[in-house]
DNA sequence: GTTGTGACTACCA
DNA sequence: ATGGTAGCCACAA
């Protein structure tokens, strides 16, 4: 594919994503220098594989939600492996505590 | 070329 | 606050 070049940017953009916090989309593509592909990176990251070490999970939408159905498999697995990090969900929503990559 | 679909966003009523 | 909408971009019919 003509993007495999994006596809790695995004790899790397979300490798280095701190534990304990989260980056949305839109920051994730922003940071590879392509402001408007957010839809492009929640496609990405659905191709990856089961076993990747990549903290797919620290991903989220500009809501801070989970960008999934409610209840479904995938939405739980987030949740529960961003909580085990120590990110507080509020009613599906997390707080802008967790945000940005502070160091 | 057109149309529809997404792990998206910003804006506006 | 909340829902609709119009951009957005890659990809598959």
């Amino acid at each position: 594919m003509l993007n495999l070049e994006l596809n790695e940017l995004i790899w790397q953009v979300v490798a280095a994503i701190p534990y304990g916090r989260v980056l949305s989309y839109g920051q994730v593509a922003k940071s590879c220098g392509y402001p408007n592909h957010a839809r492009y990176v929640g496609t990405t990251l659905k191709m990856l594989p089961e076993d990747t070490r990549l903290p797919w999970h620290r991903v989220v939408n500009a809501k801070g939600e989970i960008s999934f159905p409610v209840n479904s498999e995938a939405y739980k697995r987030q949740i529960s492996l961003l909580e085990k990090e120590g990110v507080i969900f509020k009613k599906g929503k997390l707080s802008f505590e967790n945000y940005g990559v502070k160091y």
